[in-house]
DNA sequence: CTAGGTGCAAATAATTTGCAGAGGC
DNA sequence: GCCTCTGCAAATTATTTGCACCTAG
């Protein structure tokens, strides 16, 4: 939270005074968890023993909306609802009907998906609301309501290691078995040496993982918030089982490349959707990684394709590389 | 519109009494096309020469989402809107936020993930609501507004058609190859029965698809309502490319009995899960068609078995039918 | 005749605004 | 001192309710 308050200055819009009013407000309401209505933020400031108007609390939670530190949520009541958004990404909810609680989620798969449709509409999407009314489990079963209290960021940063660790692994794997099955040497060290940073790396974002999840000890029993089917494997799955025998070295580099620029794609774009927070951050060193992996491979594809082209004396079938490799 | 009438009787809940006022209002109400106020409608009524209270307006409103007749919607802007629901389905919304106008639309594909989340977290999901802001087409480019119109419910029909027609090209491309490859004569036999049932069926469905673009000439031109990447080959497409030289009649029924399961599965799941409208009609037709196929299919594939056993003598390798095969 | 249905006006409920005074810079 | 923030009360907006009257069954 320390930096939170720096934060915040930087938010403060030109021309605006400090006010210990505001000042407690906003205070006050970073301090909470769920989607307050700014009724519940007047009396949780009336009870903290200072007298405020609900003119007041309207005005600065607008304030807070055009700084860009809270998020106005409509969930069909009849009033708004307010979250605050810093190190908290953009959202889907579950909304229980019952015990009017929510519980958010992401799903780069639904993203993706709604992405597709208002292209198809050649409709430009500034915002998607996407909410699921029903009965939790907690109101549907008997009463076990399951300590609650998972602070977004954290969920988010463990889901985002847990992606990119997959990948990682995917990623070793490809390239272990890249280096055993390339023939030409100077391609099979390319490949052991990526294995070799994969490895690296692996154990750098594990390390990660596991300082995580002493920031809460519950934190790997907590449900999933980012929902993303093609890294659960990692996105070198599919690659490493194009390895087949028929594979020979340059179709392993191509497979390679076509992975490497499909991961550091994902990472780069998903990165970049989100505000400031330790996810994010993941997600963008992660993508900086690929690409250095990308560059490194393509270096070798076209090394590889001219000393063949060289070797096969002048006239040879003259093979360009293919549509996408010469593309940075 | 003629069976509408015989509906709306049919939806007048007991102990209502008839009024001229009311019937006015669900009258006006059920000719609009878009996503009302309950001020526009008033609007409406008093346009229609008629002096009518508020209270009424918003009773009658009520009285209809009662009935099922309409459906309350919020687009966050700070006042309810209704949609009728009769013959229309439940469905998603685009959201013009500079000309308030709003798009509808249908995501198999993106019910299936909001299952796959909701199942995740143990939610009961009772309705589902997903809104995309932003800009449409027309705000954006210069001002082609391109001829409104299109009543959610042929669009949904012609979008359930397409699939519907989809799959069954890919069946019968499926069982012509299948009837091609097979040795066995009486397993071919079946294939070739298959074959032909599809092809009838096929015919069937294109003369109901151009009898549905004679009730509106603009009909294929107009943007796509129901999305759902599964089909837009056919459900049959994997199953037919499985059909290698490798395959022998026993899979080649086996593959035939997933692909008829899984398109029964869909459209029938897909199909109920609709209000009454045609699109739903040819959904649920679609899967008792399915479903016979299937059976034929499992009576063909257990007959093959017994044959094959009895043939192999005593103590052959006794395979017996993969999980699934006996299922009804 | 009697349970609804309807109009009118008043009540709610959430949120916004006008205005005069208080306070930071 | 100026300009913003604040409280209070009044205004606004969408919707609901109380109540007396009306009308179909």
């Amino acid at each position: 939270m320390d930096s939170a308050a720096t934060f915040l200055d930087s938010l403060r819009p030109a021309g605006s005074k400090r006010s210990s009013k505001r000042d407690l407000i906003v205070n006050v309401f970073l301090r909470q968890e769920g989607h307050l209505t700014a009724d519940t933020l007047v009396e949780l400031i009336r009870g903290a023993d200072e007298r405020i108007s609900r003119a007041t609390i309207y005005r600065t939670l607008q304030w807070m909306v055009d700084a860009g530190i809270a998020r106005k949520v409509d969930f069909g009541e009849g009033r708004f609802r307010f979250e605050h958004s810093y190190r908290h990404p953009r959202h889907f909810h579950l909304i229980c009907r019952t015990c009017n609680r929510s519980f958010e989620f992401l799903s780069s798969d639904i993203e993706s998906l709604i992405e597709e449709v208002a292209s198809a509409r050649s409709f430009a999407p500034r915002q998607s609301v996407l909410q699921i009314h029903g009965t939790c489990d907690a109101c549907r079963t008997g009463r076990p309501p399951l300590a609650e209290g998972g602070a977004t960021e954290l969920l988010f940063a463990r889901d985002a290691l847990r992606i990119a660790i997959a990948t990682e692994r995917s990623g070793l794997d490809f390239y272990a078995r890249a280096a055993r099955m390339t023939k030409d040497p100077r391609g099979r060290r390319v490949f052991e040496k990526l294995a070799e940073e994969e490895k690296e790396h692996l154990g750098t974002l594990e390390k990660r993982y596991r300082e995580l999840l002493q920031q809460d000890p519950q934190l790997e029993s907590r449900p999933t918030f980012l929902f993303f089917k093609g890294a659960a494997n990692g996105l070198f799955a599919a690659g490493a089982e194009q390895l087949t025998k028929g594979v020979n070295d340059r179709d392993a580099l191509m497979i390679g490349i076509k992975c490497e620029r499909g991961s550091h794609r994902f990472f780069k774009r998903y990165g970049e959707k989100f505000e400031d927070s330790e996810g994010k951050r993941i997600f963008l060193e992660f993508a900086d990684e690929e690409r250095a992996h990308l560059a490194l491979l393509i270096r070798e594809y076209r090394a590889l394709v001219q000393r063949q082209r060289a070797r096969s004396g002048r006239r040879g079938k003259r093979q360009r590389p293919r549509a996408g490799a010469s593309r940075a």
